[in-house]
DNA sequence: ATGACCACAACATGTGGA
């Protein structure tokens, strides 16, 4: 199984090109943040022509994240339990909740693709927002995995956050800065990861970013930051054969910001999914 | 070249992104 995660920075502006890029790359899972759309006004036909189904959670043109799928979307859940609210110039409990979170079960597999907050500024209400988020998906998490230890779960998304000083060259690279990786998102990172998942790209892919802002030449000067992730359970670790991120995708006309990362996971069996040759 | 923001709603400019 090969599943992805892409901050597609709107779905109806760059359809082709996503669609084109999961063909090519035999993808059977892509996780999408970001689609800028409700799921009327999702371009399904484009990914239904490919062979893949969609799940989409939107609400405006805000946010918006989905699932695509060629093997199958079982068990489709929008948000997370406890998963914070937010809505500017208010605070506290039970504000509306935005469109950053889908789930669905594929081939045993639980996935989820998960737009976290951007904190906007360390002073903003987003920020503390950011870090309730984080949490509340820690809490979610270590609930997932204390009821099924042997899950295989995969939380795939934009995480907004630069976990260690490679991950982001300078902080200039940050329009405003000092969000992305300050110690208490780094912290609430971390934390995440204790809850019993593990970055399963790094250690195939230890070097490069996932995104670059489209101002100033950042991506020809290669100045950007590592913020897209795959955290995988033991059970998803353990499968895990290949990662790669896919940076060409930030070429040629129309790129998103972010490109796709790609993880090749073995099946059940232990074997891969190639067919066999006689 | 990998090149000097982009998307959305709305139709001017504000909001959000990171």
């Amino acid at each position: 199984m090969r599943i992805a995660t892409w901050n597609v920075n709107s779905v109806r502006s760059r359809v082709a090109r996503i669609v084109d890029w999961a063909v090519r790359e035999d993808v059977d899972v892509l996780a999408m943040q970001e689609i800028k759309c409700t799921p009327e006004q999702f371009p399904r036909e484009a990914f239904e022509r490919a062979g893949y189904e969609v799940a989409a959670h939107g609400l405006n043109q805000w946010n918006g994240v989905a699932l695509a799928s060629r093997i199958g979307l079982g068990e489709v859940e929008t948000s997370f339990p406890g998963m914070p609210g937010f809505l500017k110039g208010h605070e506290g409990l039970d504000l509306p909740l935005e469109a950053r979170a889908i789930g669905a079960t594929v081939d045993g597999v639980r996935v989820w693709s998960l737009y976290v907050p951007n904190g906007r500024g360390l002073d903003d209400p987003h920020y503390r927002y950011k870090l309730d988020w984080l949490e509340a998906l820690r809490e979610a998490t270590a609930s997932w995995l204390s009821a099924e230890p042997e899950l295989p779960l995969a939380l795939t998304g934009d995480f907004n956050i630069a976990p260690t000083d490679a991950d982001m060259g300078d902080p200039s690279f940050v329009p405003g800065a000092s969000t992305h990786i300050s110690p208490p998102e780094r912290e609430a990172f971390a934390r995440l990861l204790q809850a019993g998942v593990a970055d399963v790209v790094r250690p195939l892919v230890p070097e490069g970013y996932t995104f670059w802002d489209y101002k100033q030449l950042r991506f020809p000067r290669n100045e950007g930051m590592r913020i897209d992730f795959v955290l995988g359970s033991p059970a998803f670790a353990d499968r895990v054969s290949g990662a790669s991120i896919h940076r060409d995708e930030r070429k040629g006309d129309g790129p998103s910001d972010h490109v796709p990362v790609l993880v090749e996971l073995l099946d059940d069996e232990g074997d891969d999914d190639r067919p066999m040759i006689f």
